[in-house]
DNA sequence: TAATCACATTCATCAGTTTGAATATTATTG
DNA sequence: CAATAATATTCAAACTGATGAATGTGATTA
């Protein structure tokens, strides 16, 4: 048997193992974040984050867009959203919603957000 | 947010970025197998998949059910399943279905289908 | 009860991951 | 071009997982 092709399946696995990672990647379920949102919603210094970010960018997981002075990081393939939804489903923990609200930061893209509200 | 509902998702998914593990799991898709059968089809020698077969257990991922000298594992949570197909669909690699053909043992269970063909 | 068959566990070494601290980079503004 | 804002990288220590060799366990048969 092949066991090469699981190979590309455990990747994917050995990159869901953190749970930092595993939020950041629940964020993006509703389209491009800067870094400043995740720091803001998830409390942990900014390096750390970027660290995490790395991991899933060297993945191939999430690609990253720059604009002025932000960055900001969308998945590349919407299907990784599905082995997040599947291992909800299997340990009964629904966290996030698509539509999940977020802490807004001082980014142009917040920013506007808020004036709209 | 709270990290700690997130670590149930990533200890499964640490369980699962081991080859021999996931390979394993697919074995089990259509229902319990022993021991010998996953010697016999993934290679491996006995003393290893044991090893891998006690983190899948000690993971609360299958469960074991002795028959005489054999012992039968199965998959606790069909849900898994749910899992590794998310991530074959993302990695663009269907691997197994679960009418995968096995590789007989000499175990009765394999004995009595074979004798049946 | 001794031998055997199927399977499990232990242990030690090696390799990879996590984490925090410090520092670097890159675009933008004045 | 100097200062600043947002994000990235490097490094080292601590931890965790993988691997192979050897051995242990427990049910079964004679």
């Amino acid at each position: 048997m092949d066991l090469t092709s699981i190979d590309l399946q455990t990747q994917v696995f050995k990159t869901l193992t953190h749970p930092a990672r595993v939020a950041i990647l629940n964020i993006l379920r509703d389209g491009e974040h800067c870094v400043c949102h995740m720091e803001a919603y998830l409390g942990f210094r900014q390096s750390y984050i970027s660290q995490q970010l790395a991991v899933l960018r060297e993945a191939g997981l999430i690609q990253d867009r720059r604009d002025g002075w932000n960055i900001y990081y969308r998945v590349v393939n919407p299907q990784i959203f599905a082995v997040l939804d599947a291992v909800q489903e299997f340990t009964g923990q629904k966290i996030y919603s698509s539509s999940a609200p977020l802490v807004a930061c001082n980014c142009p893209h917040c920013a506007s957000k808020s004036n709209s509200d």
